[in-house]
DNA sequence: GTGATTGTGGACTGATCGGTTCCATATTAT
DNA sequence: ATAATATGGAACCGATCAGTCCACAATCAC
């Protein structure tokens, strides 16, 4: 008994994390968030409380849509090759690049970003990379004697980080093409187990 | 024939890197550098012109003080084990977050800050970590075949991104010294020449 | 001393920030 | 019809932002 919404939440949360993904959290002002979502204040301050909230139900989406994939993927038992599965994330990463979407990676930015001040936006964003760098473990696992996966797993974690940092910098395409793949590189060199 | 300065130009130089180093570009407002560098806006502004020019200034001065002690310590042909020379670096950025300092790299910050759509800034932030990784090549040949040391060289130039990066995150100091860590057993366990 | 010159402190400006409140209007279920 | 809820939009809040301006202070040459 009551009017519907005129937007869809996921469509909204999704426009939302994209503005929050570009500009980063103190970047997106409520002013582009609302250009971007296609509402207006009164809309989404019913909707979403504050911007606070906002960012993190535009994270939880982020994770949905991009952290889970790609943690699937480290872990997929389909795949057995374990460097196919390492690779599949850099590569997509210099993808991403190589088509011009220069934005990194929305919990490195975060993580580099005052919304760390936060602590509950720092809890979920450490968390999300220590999942990503478990992953990159197990990953390892295949290919790798098991004392040599855990450091390693880290350096692919930095690795990620410090990729998705680079790609927001004004660096040269090529130059992050190549350091991307030099990871592989790096990874194809190692003896297995 | 007129009045002299109240403060020193390099002390106050200096004081303004360490507000930017802690707070970023935006979060450093004029208030806090300000307060930093104990001085009020008239002196400022008659001295540094601007927020900006006073951000390139004080870049200037990270450079003189961290970047270029860094790479000298990467060229140094005194020190002839390459790896030595790395792992100073490292164990720098892991001796930093050890001892409880979590500011991170200043140009690693603006490298992932919003201070990038400066086209000058980017410039210059571009440029210092390329020297860096230039640096890292260098020394990485005095143990590594010269067709592995570039991509290596781009891995290390990463390692030392994400690390600073990482390091204003609020990871746990353990995490992030095992990660500092983790560089330097990858190539302790890499094959010379 | 006087005057020229330059640094200093702080009040002030206009813009923007996130956030709130209000309301006339629109849409639905009962 | 009525009650309930969502909408767009404007008005507004206090805070903060970078930046400007100016009276005043301190120094120098003379």
């Amino acid at each position: 008994m009551a009017r519907p919404r005129e937007f869809d939440e996921l469509q909204a949360t999704e426009a939302a994390m994209h503005v929050f993904w570009e500009h980063g959290y103190d970047g997106a002002s409520i002013a582009r968030l609302l250009d971007g979502m296609g509402m207006t204040k009164g809309s989404l301050y019913k909707a979403f409380s504050d911007k606070r909230s906002l960012f993190l139900t535009a994270m939880a989406r982020y994770e949905a849509a991009q952290v889970t994939p790609a943690i699937a993927m480290l872990r997929d038992a389909a795949e057995p090759d374990g460097r196919k599965r390492i690779a599949c994330v850099f590569e997509s990463v210099a993808d991403a690049v190589r088509n011009g979407d220069r934005r990194g990676c929305l919990l490195c930015s975060a993580a580099a970003g005052p919304s760390f001040d936060d602590p509950e936006i720092a809890e979920v964003v450490d968390g999300l990379l220590d999942e990503m760098r478990k992953a990159f473990e197990v990953a390892l696992g295949r290919f790798m004697s098991p004392a040599q996966c855990e450091p390693m797993a880290r350096v692919l974690q930095t690795q990620y980080v410090g990729l998705r940092i680079l790609a927001r910098a004004q660096v040269p395409a090529d130059d992050l093409d190549r350091s991307a793949r030099a990871v592989l590189a790096m990874l194809g060199e190692r003896s297995v187990i």
